[in-house]
DNA sequence: CTTTTAGTTTTAGCTTGCTTAAAATTTGCT
DNA sequence: AGCAAATTTTAAGCAAGCTAAAACTAAAAG
């Protein structure tokens, strides 16, 4: 019923994904190997190996000792599995009020049991939204991707002056509640007013009060400046 | 990441879900291994062996060249995954409006890839449905599964007597096709004008006309009494 | 009570995706 | 340029779940 197809393709899929989010993250076309085994969980030489296999399917190109990249196929495939991911997120949290740092672990499992079919009948009743509840934009089903090309990091932004938030990128289930309980949430208004050179810290305010962020968690988050 | 483990589990979970499924369906507490074989798709050799293991897991009692049947704990993994399919087809089918005989096969996915709080959500969006989209029932979170014992398969029900169908057991795409076309439903009335002993088919009679059903077919379809 | 037939189990071997260990290559630093 | 550290690749091997084929068991039929 399964010749090991279910397996195979899950890593294929859990593969191609890492490959095609590492890439948008980074903002670079090639991927180091270390990445994905950092990322996966496994080790660098479980990532060669499939690399080998990856590229026999044609999903991705391997710059020997380089790095690795996604063909136009791989492309395609990374991008609908983003696609159904986030989908499942909107679906969850707004459909079903899932917790916002509960849905990610949950899409994790369902974005590969979906057929494409039923993914644009569950877009079409969420009213075809454009983002996820953290924020990410979400492909068509014709495989396109769109950005904010405004948005900024929280840690680059300039001192005083007035941003929204409109983004958070893959923070896990504890950031996520840490930052919910503080009063962050995707539009709220947020300032720096003091950046701390030693840890790369910020100070930031907002209508909840003032917050001291981290420089992992501050570089996470993506805002845009205010129209007011 | 998954060590293998994705991979197992859904192979144990499909071989429990399975055990499941024809012994409710035949009656019996013992199923044959050659049952499973046919059901899965692959060979008995592969069942004997992935019987060894779900013994040494405590699922199943294997009775030696007899069969094998589920233990306590095999049976609530079963009921588990029975709920989690049935569940999603009635999400499936009311909510998203996804044709009758494309659920079965989406829900075969989706029961693996949602955690037990997920489906506890969805039951209750749902409103705690007590049947699937055809007829079944659906098992409660804490294990138990109710039958309507005043069921009888339309082969086997009395000539001339009207009766309301209750349930389709498991069939495919195609048959569900066939019997929308001709007006079945749950909740329609028929009744067996006539029956052929030769082949075993019936001819039933309802509102949108009259249709001969083979005995394959009639062997599927499950009536009560009609209380008119 | 033996033979036939149907079903079960064992054996040997395959593929996938993983591991560890060691070898090869690149990169960064002086 | 040259060496050390980091990364990538290869090699050998393991577990899961499968197949094919051979060996076995049970039960029905003569």
């Amino acid at each position: 019923m399964y010749d090991c197809l279910v397996k195979h393709q899950l890593a294929t899929q859990d593969y191609i994904k890492s490959i095609a989010k590492l890439s948008l993250k980074e903002g670079v076309d090639v991927v180091k190997l270390k990445w994905m085994a950092l990322k996966l969980n496994v080790t660098n030489a479980a990532v060669s190996d499939m690399v080998k296999k990856l590229v026999k399917e044609g999903l991705v190109i391997n710059h020997a000792y380089k790095g690795i990249e996604l063909t136009d196929q791989g492309w395609f495939m990374g991008r609908r599995l983003i696609r159904h991911h986030r989908l499942w997120e909107v679906f969850l949290h707004t459909t079903l009020n899932v917790p916002w740092d509960e849905i990610h672990e949950e899409a994790e499992h369902l974005e590969h049991a979906a057929s494409d079919a039923l993914m644009n009948r569950i877009d079409e009743y969420l009213g075809f939204p454009t983002t996820d509840p953290h924020g990410n934009p979400i492909p068509n089903g014709d495989g396109t991707l769109s950005f904010n090309a405004n948005e900024q990091s929280l840690n680059n932004v300039s001192d005083g002056e007035d941003y929204v938030v409109t983004r958070f990128e893959s923070l896990d289930a504890t950031y996520l509640q840490y930052l919910t309980h503080h009063g962050f949430a995707i539009g709220v208004s947020v300032k720096v007013v003091k950046r701390f050179d030693f840890d790369h810290s910020v100070l930031i305010d907002m209508a909840g009060g003032s917050l001291q962020l981290s420089y992992q968690i501050s570089q996470q988050i993506f805002v845009v400046k205010s129209m007011d």
